[in-house]
DNA sequence: CTCGTATTTGCGAGATTACGCAAATACGAA
DNA sequence: TTCGTATTTGCGTAATCTCGCAAATACGAG
């Protein structure tokens, strides 16, 4: 019964999956998507301070979910790798999706809890 | 200047993301890959107490990564969509490169931090 | 060198998350 | 119903994360 994935590959993707693990840092990466941006306007389209913004920054990069240039006396970053992204676009759409589902069956039966609890037997 | 994700889109996507973003959890993850699991099997896939698991189950069933089934006297789960199981492909994919790159630099010159700093301009 | 812009860092408080333990449920079998 | 297996939940503590603020750097322009 060998592992689909070793306990490193796990604990180094459950870190990865950290970094994105958070509003801003998401907010963060949506700029990046576009272009190349530096602190300051990056700290303006995600609205958090510039400081916070670097501190995600940091956190992003030591994970290599960024890479930063410098140019200048400004620092760019930009997104490490594309499949990062093309990833992301799945996830989302499996999102979307779900909730479309989840708004159809809500017209049909009441709200209950964010995800169906446990499916019953029929 | 309109954003490639909404902000509600980055909220939905960074509760997501921390949905994988621990070890256990993506042990648990790992482990439903190959077939649908009662909650027993995967605290001792995973190594985890089952109230652990537990716990982290619930996290994962509550965002939609996972869903639960009774069968008979057990709760069998499995990952909500395959979609997941491609974007973690995806990502181990980027990570085990830039592993293998940064493998390839080390042999060169001496290591420093997890990834590289700021690139200075040639 | 001195100034100003751009970015990073140290630090502490507040918020969130993780996990063990004990207790509560759920439910099929006898 | 009573028992035993399977799972979940409540709760308190420990660990981790987040963010603002002040201070430190970095570096090009004058």
């Amino acid at each position: 019964m060998k592992p689909a994935m070793s306990d490193a590959s796990c604990e180094m993707l459950g870190d990865f999956f950290a970094t994105f693990a958070h509003t801003t840092r998401m907010r963060i990466f949506c700029a990046l998507q576009r272009q190349p941006r530096m602190v300051t306007e990056i700290a303006m389209e995600a609205g958090v301070s510039i400081t916070n913004a670097s501190q995600h920054l940091r956190l992003m990069r030591d994970r290599g979910a960024v890479i930063a240039e410098k140019r200048a006396q400004s620092v760019y970053y930009h997104i490490a790798d594309q499949r990062f992204i093309q990833a992301a676009v799945l996830i989302r759409e499996a999102l979307h999706e779900r909730l479309r589902h989840e708004a159809e069956q809500s017209s049909v039966r009441p709200s209950r809890r964010r995800s169906p609890a446990v499916s019953q037997p029929a």
